[in-house]
DNA sequence: CCAGAATGCGAGCGACTACTCGCGTTTGTC
DNA sequence: GACAAACGCGAGTAGTCGCTCGCATTCTGG
């Protein structure tokens, strides 16, 4: 008889998760937040499971109680980054009311993703890294793919006349000064952190502005240089 | 008695290069060409020392014959690629005619790093990863001040009132700039790389140009987007 | 209170790594 | 042609990795 129950378990729920007890759970929490400084200072390829268990201050039989796998720890923490951001920031993600400033729509979703990824930088290590494993690079492309979608939509409002393959580009263009940006962020602190920020909403606005012609908003409004 | 001529020889040049036959340097080449082709393809640290042998088609004895180790493999690729690069493109590091215009001495050096980096995509490849081991990084460090010292000095002629600390946050922007357009220029080919290019070039003119005001030169003759 | 499940441990397994060693082959030199 | 040095090989070494297994402990539903 194949069809007892537990063989329907088994075949029907592909990883059922098991019944956990709250010691589980604060576990994985615990794990997890191994995990993220460990994969913070090694990055995902160089971190070993033990070191991670070792940190979190379990033996490396219980890391693999809770997960299967290496790489489903960094999925795991991947899932919960990426919803956290979608609950704390989804409005950056959304669709810009056309009447906003352009220096201000920039400013504030350049403020937004810096704050999420100062909080926690373990976001940027797994997705700067090319040693991220399969699952995790989808994730990353997913979410590239949304931000450069949302940007075209941002940049088509602008330049109506502009090709798809056009908005493509800049769109392409522009988050990648936002990563090479983040990167200089992340590596200053205090007043000089500050300075940076400003100075990657600059150039932003800089390499955008122009395309933008002649739009309502107030464009002498943005940061001057100190010069 | 210490002094004996071998013992001399071990302690006096710390690794003297042991005679080479025309085979062992032609050798030494072909393991330097399967490295860097392994280096690109896998990043440093994934990189095996038995696969960058199977590349040459040596054992990995033979590997071991002319490489203490596998640091060496990849000091010795960077040392012959900045050997090549400050060969070849030196002139792009001296210090800018103050009369060429913006838009021309930015899209020069553009056009030369862009063209050393895709003939050489191993030197991105070792430049990028977290991975590269210590004297590697050194070379990487030493390279990084260089250049953020040429672009302090150009920004120095047309910021004469700016403070240090400012010029050299504007040369690390510019520099993030390059190195995320650089990313975007490698991942694209034929005319789609030369539309990157032209991005690039403008989105570093855009930054600058505010920060030159009312200088000699041809404002004007910059590329203007195809909307 | 007690059976069974969830939790916890850490020695150990197989696979992979960078790297070595002993021995045979090729090459330059006198 | 002979001798030494350079070249070449590939099985083997020690170490680390992700991961497992058997067994002890703690929790929980009935």
């Amino acid at each position: 008889m194949p069809d007892t129950p537990e063989t329907q378990e088994k075949d029907r729920g592909k990883e059922q998760p098991r019944r956990r007890q709250a010691r589980g759970e604060r576990r994985i929490a615990q794990l997890l937040e191994a995990a993220a400084s460990v994969f913070c200072s090694s990055g995902y390829a160089a971190a070993s499971t033990n070191a991670i268990a070792r940190e979190a201050g379990v033996s490396p039989g219980t890391l693999y109680q809770f997960f299967p796998n290496k790489e489903a720890i960094a999925i795991e923490l991947g899932d919960r980054l990426m919803h956290e951001m979608r609950e704390t920031y989804g409005a950056a993600l959304a669709p810009v009311d056309p009447a906003t400033p352009l220096a201000d729509a920039v400013g504030a979703v350049v403020d937004r993703f810096i704050a999420f990824t100062t909080e926690h930088p373990v976001f940027f290590a797994l997705m700067k890294g090319p040693d991220t494993p399969g699952r995790m690079a989808e994730e990353h492309d997913a979410l590239h793919s949304t931000l450069v979608t949302r940007i075209e939509e941002l940049l088509g409002s602008l330049l109506p006349d502009a090709s798809a393959a056009d908005l493509t580009r800049m769109a392409h263009v522009c988050l990648g000064i936002h990563k090479a940006g983040l990167e200089l962020v992340l590596t200053h602190e205090g007043a000089e952190r500050e300075a940076y920020v400003r100075e990657v909403k600059d150039v932003l606005i800089r390499y955008l502005e122009p395309l933008a012609g002649a739009r309502p908003g107030t464009p002498d409004e943005r940061s001057a240089p100190e010069a």
